[in-house]
DNA sequence: CGACGCTATGTCATATTGGACATACGCGCC
DNA sequence: GGCGCGTATGTCCAATATGACATAGCGTCG
């Protein structure tokens, strides 16, 4: 996916910074955002709560360390499928996932 | 990101449909696909509640009807990215999206 | 000071996803 | 039957994410 409104919107001939990028556009990617940030907050915790190192996970999940880094820091790089995958590898529950989605309430 | 892990399963040299199928491969690969489900019904919940066509929300989301449809099918070629957009772009919170994550909790 | 173990960041080539388009399907209507 | 409207499905090429790798930062141990 594009996970970055802002090339597309360059694309389509905006300047980023734009009034655009007030008016509602970047409401729903802040809350986008902000869902990762609880994402990957969840990933970091119940890895280290695992005593797993990223190297370890990303064996886990045949991925690699730099991108379990990336993924933990909510990198624009890294998708949602990847950190809800990491997610249910790692434990997880929907009922836990919920939690963590909760708690980017605040937006 | 890699939305079959049986293509990368294939890829890695394994015959899909394998034993490594069960033995815990597929268990978070149902997981995922059952939360990716249980979103899907979401965006058409929620897309529908409003009166809109996949045509108007694909207008909405500068993406197109075919698209939507997939997504609302949870198909494998949609991210959850996008559906996360979607939801959000709709109108949902994070506190109805942990709700339709709650759903997926049969497995 | 090294060396080590773990995490962060940047860059590629390659795999996957995205939008657009064409076209088929289903359904109510006339 | 023939339309119109909404949805489903399949296929392109462009755009984006992925794993791998290299390398840098950081704390700790000796």
């Amino acid at each position: 996916m594009k996970s970055d409104k802002k090339a597309r919107l360059e694309r389509a001939g905006w300047r980023v910074g734009d009034a655009a990028d007030f008016l509602g556009l970047s409401a729903e990617e802040r809350r986008f955002v902000d869902l990762k940030l609880a994402l990957a907050t969840g990933v970091r915790q119940l890895r280290e709560r695992q005593g797993l190192t990223q190297a370890a996970l990303a064996k886990q999940l045949r991925s690699s360390q730099s991108r379990v880094a990336k993924m933990e820091a909510a990198d624009a790089s890294v998708s949602l499928d990847l950190m809800m995958r990491s997610l249910l590898s790692i434990g997880a529950t929907p009922r836990d996932i919920a939690k963590l989605i909760r708690k980017a309430e605040a937006a």
